[in-house]
DNA sequence: TACTTTTATCGTCGATTTACGATTGCAAAT
DNA sequence: ATTTGCAATCGTAAATCGACGATAAAAGTA
């Protein structure tokens, strides 16, 4: 159907991809892997973690509390952080929703296309 | 460039990444979700369904499909795009792998960061 | 107060992304 | 062979990203 063009992507669109963004750098998937796993929580440890300086993985940091999917508490002079499971569950809500659209490999080949 | 602190990141995490890159913009997000819904097939038909110019959608398309998410096949004078049902069986593995570490809301507040 | 530790921010740099129009290339039709 | 139509690529410009060192800010300690 050839339409107009839209104005704008749909909501759903936008929020998918300002995760899907955020998980878009290894050091940002490597980093709340590490909060997940609980080996290390506080800014410092993850510098230690990580092939980084200690102002790009706060940068990092920055960016993954932006996309809701980590917080950050003050405790005491450093700051403890851990991942944000409801920014989780909104980002599983978002992934699963993409990709119960997507088609999934049951028929081998599969392709036809057109 | 100059890292010299631990390893690089792991394979699932920059395949990971690279996944999720190619999903963290909204143009990309809706040309999949167009693909998948069978409706259109062909660039210039995104195009007409796409705030974006012709050279622009034909540039995410590649992109799409170096991340290995879309496939696109020559039929005639028009190409015929479609999704990668192999690529996307990759992405469910890795996201699932990825979701599947990260916390559920299970508990309310649970934060109980440190 | 002064000092130390920890993190955030600033300023900068090069590389990459995003977008566009214009051009080229390719396959079918004339 | 020429024309037509669609898609890829080129070239360019603005914006953003990713990284770093240096510096500032905040909190605890001496």
């Amino acid at each position: 159907m050839a339409s107009h063009k839209r104005e704008h992507f749909t909501a759903a669109e936008q929020q998918l991809a300002a995760v899907a963004k955020a998980l878009g750098h290894p050091a940002r998937v490597a980093i709340v892997r590490l909060l997940a796993q609980r080996r290390v929580c506080v800014c410092g440890e993850l510098v230690l973690e990580l092939p980084l300086s200690q102002s790009t993985v706060s940068q990092h940091l920055k960016e993954l509390k932006a996309a809701g999917l980590v917080q950050g508490e003050v405790d005491g002079p450093r700051v403890c952080y851990c991942l944000d499971a409801a920014g989780w569950a909104v980002a599983r809500r978002l992934f699963g929703d993409l990709l119960a659209e997507m088609p999934v490999a049951a028929a081998p080949d599969a392709a036809g296309c057109c």
